[in-house]
Parts: structure tokens; sequence; C-alpha cells
DNA sequence: TTGAAAGCGTTACCAT
DNA sequence: ATGGTAACGCTTTCAA
């Protein structure tokens, strides 16, 4: 068995009670007191068990992020990823621990009642909303600290929330395309029922409305962001009377199967058609001659993941304080690289 | 506050413990009494507290992944969530939880320590293990069940693991290549000390050698599987005397990059160079025309996920048990498409 | 078939 | 500045 509070306070001859306070910075110990504690807590590797600790306090130190099988592809999509990253970033700051629990599409909602009634988290992160989530009423009833990744039109209650300007971004993507002489610029979207797929559509459609170009709903291509569906729309696109000339997908996996469709197309990316997509950190193309025109985003939702964690802790301290919101502008990068767009053909 | 068993109990005019029993499927409670407590237990939504449980039978029911901050973009790369994606999988259905830590480089070790110090894991898994990872000593010393996602080339000791048959992946995939009348194949590999980028080098290296192609070390590029590796490597070696015919890349991430590097060299994707990578499902090509040439591990890995989690499980069941171990082929899909290769140029 | 009570390893209150 | 002890919410042993 490994080391725990009673046998170290009886190697030290001293009580539970003034071990745990000198490990834990309670001002009442005498500081010699306290050292010798400290290194015979080193030297036997103590760590107080954190479900005792747990149980004690009541605090879990643990927070839970739910993913829905659905949206298991989400896990694929390196956003997620880099979400993920960013809060971890900030949790293990603070001492806090990540969570996942993976459930059933129709099991979500129970899901968050075990979790609190299992008092396994202090608190929840919410990606992915849809418009009108209802797991935002939920969570709000139960009285569980959370804090949404994106925000949810149509949601009227109060709740705390962490967005990137998806509309201004997508605006300003396809703002690019047109000013490279684009006219014939198609969307691949995410998911219609998905709040940020809609606040890109307004992005895009926004820009375009802006420059009298007139929109054609059959260059609007929406669903879950996978590869397949990538290549799919894309490859059912040019074989349009009037193909895109440009492509703004909304998910660097599915432009992965627009460039497919491209290449099988024997079309040449940059020169027939142009692509533009969320991406990684591409500044390092920044000074080539043939740059892809892109937008980074991903590098923000980074940081959205630290913010997002970051407001939850400071919301699970502090219960009961209004509700805190924060939005952040995408890092653009807009590179000129493909030229002017194809025309007439 | 919520309700709790004693609450439970009092409002049933049971005793604690009898209401435990019913609860957890013990034969000696009544079948009447048992029908009655789940019924009232469901209504109050009572779910035992985890800390508490976990205290009182010493088991966390939390599975460990440990991610150095290193090996961030790791997190980022599709693979890791198609492997985790399956582990959860596998997790969720024996009741267990499961929790990343996530740590600074230098601290990685101590992270094992404290997570079994503080009693939070029941075990972990060892992603990613480079040659003679000093990992599986650690964990093997402090008699924490775990399981290695690969191998470690120069570890002796025994230790449980679940790998895929990198090397005859990458054997056939260049073989593939060969077939197709490429000559001039690059690698874009993973971090050399990598253990599963070891096995792909060797897969390669033993395809060109059984062809009796020579090997030329300027086409064999290793690093870190970002983006900006694979697009830096394919636009110097396309800037060669004798640049590649076709390349295959170790990571989807980085074949991104390869792709991005042949865009702005102006060359056409299956027509002027060929490249192969671990990709997403795409038997949905499979009728095409024009089908790019792929090998499909992702589904492979998820499997490994789920097979390494059910072997970890296993393991914390019944501890002091023989190391155990399972190769797994990948499921690889060649496709023919790029037509003959270049010749000369 | 049921119940009382002793743990599990902490923290926190109340004394001293 | 330190210690005794209750409490946290559950499981499990021992009795009945």
């Amino acid at each position: 068995m490994s080391i725990n509070l009673k046998k170290l306070s009886e190697e030290l001859g001293l009580s539970q009670t003034t071990v745990s306070r000198a490990l834990n910075g309670y001002p009442e110990v005498k500081e010699a007191t306290r050292l010798r504690v400290q290194q015979a807590a080193d030297k036997f590797g103590y760590r107080p068990n954190s479900r005792a600790k747990g149980l004690a306090t009541g605090r879990a130190m643990m927070i839970g992020h739910v993913i829905p099988s659905s949206t298991q592809h989400e896990m694929v999509n390196p956003v997620f990823g880099d979400f993920v990253g960013g809060a971890s970033e900030a949790y293990a700051r603070y001492g806090y621990d990540m969570m996942f629990t993976r459930v059933q599409d129709d099991t979500e909602e129970s899901a968050y009642r075990e979790l609190l009634a299992k008092r396994a988290v202090d608190g929840v992160i919410l990606q992915g909303p849809s418009v009108n989530d209802p797991r935002i009423h939920l969570l709000n009833e139960l009285g569980l600290p959370f804090v949404v990744h994106g925000r949810s039109t149509g949601v009227t209650e109060g709740y705390s929330w962490v967005d990137v300007n998806n509309k201004r971004s997508f605006e300003r993507a396809t703002e690019f395309l047109i000013d490279l002489g684009h006219r014939r610029i198609a969307l691949i979207n995410g998911l219609e029922q998905m709040d940020f797929a809609q606040r890109r559509r307004d992005g895009y459609l926004s820009a375009l409305k802006a420059r009298g170009i007139d929109v054609d709903p059959s260059l609007m291509r929406a669903d879950e962001m996978t590869e397949v569906f990538g290549h799919h729309q894309t490859r059912d696109m040019l074989r349009m009377e009037k193909p895109p000339t440009a492509i703004l997908a909304s998910s660097m996996i599915s432009a992965i199967g627009v460039r497919r469709a491209i290449e099988e197309a024997g079309l040449t990316m940059g020169r027939d058609i142009s692509v533009i997509t969320h991406d990684d950190d591409l500044s390092y193309l920044k000074n080539g001659q043939d740059v892809p025109i892109f937008t980074a985003t991903r590098s923000s939702v980074r940081k959205a993941g630290e913010i997002v964690a970051e407001m939850l802790i400071e919301r699970i301290h502090n219960p009961g304080q209004a509700p805190l919101s924060r939005m952040l502008e995408a890092e653009l990068v807009l590179g000129r690289s493909t030229g002017p767009a194809p025309q007439g053909k």
C-alpha cells in the first residue's frame, strides 16, 4: 500500500490535521514544521488521494467534456484538437483535470444529469452548439456550471460563451475571393443546424450582397464536414453547366475531399480553381510566389479553448455570478495566390 | 443538496446497506425490495457519488492518458482522434471514464507518479512510444497497469501492446508505387526516434531493396509530422535535379503540406506526381476514374484504440497476469489512379 | 433477507 | 501552533 496522510503523520509524530494544514499552505502552521512536513512528503512521494480529497472538499477538480457519438468525427476534426489543447493548458494551470464522456446521441441529456448526480465534475464545456440548443436550458436548470464554445441563436436565457467571429471571417474570405475576380463562389458548409454554420453562411451571403453578386443556392452545400462530403459536393458542382471558380470550405477535413475532387477533375488548383479554408498557421507560406489563399483560424480556436476554460473555472469559483461572454476575432491570413479568376468558360 | 444514499434509504425505510446492495445487484436482496429500491432511485435520479464510491471500493473507474505538450500537435492529428474515439467506445462499455493530463515534456515521469500516488486512475494508455521508451520501465516499476499503443524497439522487459503492422503497410504502399512504374519515391516520415517511424521506414526500404531499386537518402525526410514540414520538404525535393515522381507521406497532416507544395510548383497531382498517405475511408472513391492511390489505415487505428482499451481493462481486472500483445494488419486500400509514372524528366 | 457499524483518506470545525 | 474528531457518501464485514 502506498503512503497516506495517516502514515505520514505518524512518521512525523504530528497529527493528520497539522500535516494536512502544512501541505495545504495554511498560515497557522509554524514555518519549521511546514518545512519538515514538506520534506517528508517529498521523500515519501506523498500525494493526497484525490477521491478522498474530493469527498472531503466537495470539489472534483475535474472538468467534463461530453462527446455525442454522432459528433464522433468532431474528435477527428483538427479544430477539436486545437480547442481541447488550449483548454487543457488552462486546466493544468489551475490544477483541474479534463474528463471525456462519450455518449450515444439520444443519451446526451442523461449524461449531463449523471455527471452532476455522480458529482464527477465541477463543470462542463459545451461544444458545437446548434441553433436553439436544448442543452443550454438543461444545464441552466441543473445548475451545473458551464461555458459554451460558440453561441446558440434563438436561446433567450442567459449563458456564458466564447465565440470566434465566424460571420466576419467568412465575410472577409468571401470579399477576398470577390476581389480576386471570382463571381461564382461555392460554400461547403457544416450542418445547417449548427450555429457556427449559420453564421458562416451569413457572412458569405453578406459579402455577396454587398457587392451585388447574385446568390446561387446550388453553390451552397451544407452537411457534416467529412472528407466524403467535400468530395461529393465538389464533384457535383464541377459537373454543373457553370461550375464555381472558387470554393470556400468550412472545414479543413472537408477541404481534403474538395481538393481530391478537383484533382480527379483534372483541374489545377490556383489556376483553374481556388480553394480557401480554415487551416494551420500558414505564415510560412507568406513569402512564396504561388501562395494559396486561406483563412487561418486554427490558432484562434486554440486561444478560444484557453479562454473558455478560464471562464469556466472562474464561474466554478464564483457560482451565481452573471453570465459572461467574449467574442474573438479570428486571426485571418488572406494571401494572394491564385491570380485572376478563370474567365468565362 | 442532491439525493444521496442516506436520504434515499430513509425515504424507503430501509438501511443504506440494503439499498446499496439492491442497486448493485447483490443476489441476497429480495426481488420485491430490489424493485422498490430501483424505482425510488430512478424517481429521485439517484447516482452514487463517484468520489465516495471510488474511495470505498478503491477503484477510480478512470483511465488516464498523459499528453506531453511537445506531442501537442498529436492531438491535432486525426489519428489521435481516431484512436481515442475507439478507446472511449470501449471505456464506455465497461463504465470507465477517460481522463487527459497535459504535462510539460520534462514533467512526464512525475505525472505518472502523481497519477498513481493520487490514485486518480486505475490504469493508463501509453501513446506514441519512441524507440527505447523509458516510460515503459517506469510504469512497470510503478506497477501502474498500462498498455502501449505501438511497440518500443530496444525495450527488453515485458509489456502489453497493440500495434498496427506499420512495416507491412509501408512495404505494400511502396510496392504499389513501384508497380505503377515509379522509381524515385520519397518518404516523408515522422520523427526518427518514434518507433512507428522506424518501422515504416523499414517497410519502405524493404520494398525498394526487394525490387533492386537504389535508395536515395535525399528522398527520405523525417521530422514532426506537421503541415509545414510536409510543405518544406516537398518544396525542396521538387527543386532537386531529379525530383521524386511519387511521395509516400506518413501522416495525413503533413500530406496537406505536401499537396500545397505540389500546387505551388504548378504540378498536377496524379499526372506529374503521385501522393500516397494514410487517410480516411476512401472506399467512396473506388469507382472513380481518376482515383488517387492511398492507404486507408484510419479505421485500423480506431479499432486499435478499442482493443487497447479492452486489453487495459482486462489487465486492471486481472493484475499480475502476463503481458499480452496483439498485432493488427492495417486495412489497406490501394487504388490504381495515377496512370504510369512520369518518365524521365 | 436485512441492518449496524467499521472502514476508505481527506478536510474542517472546535478545542486547547 | 497543534490535536481530536466529525463529516464527506459510499461499500463491506459481521451479526442477527
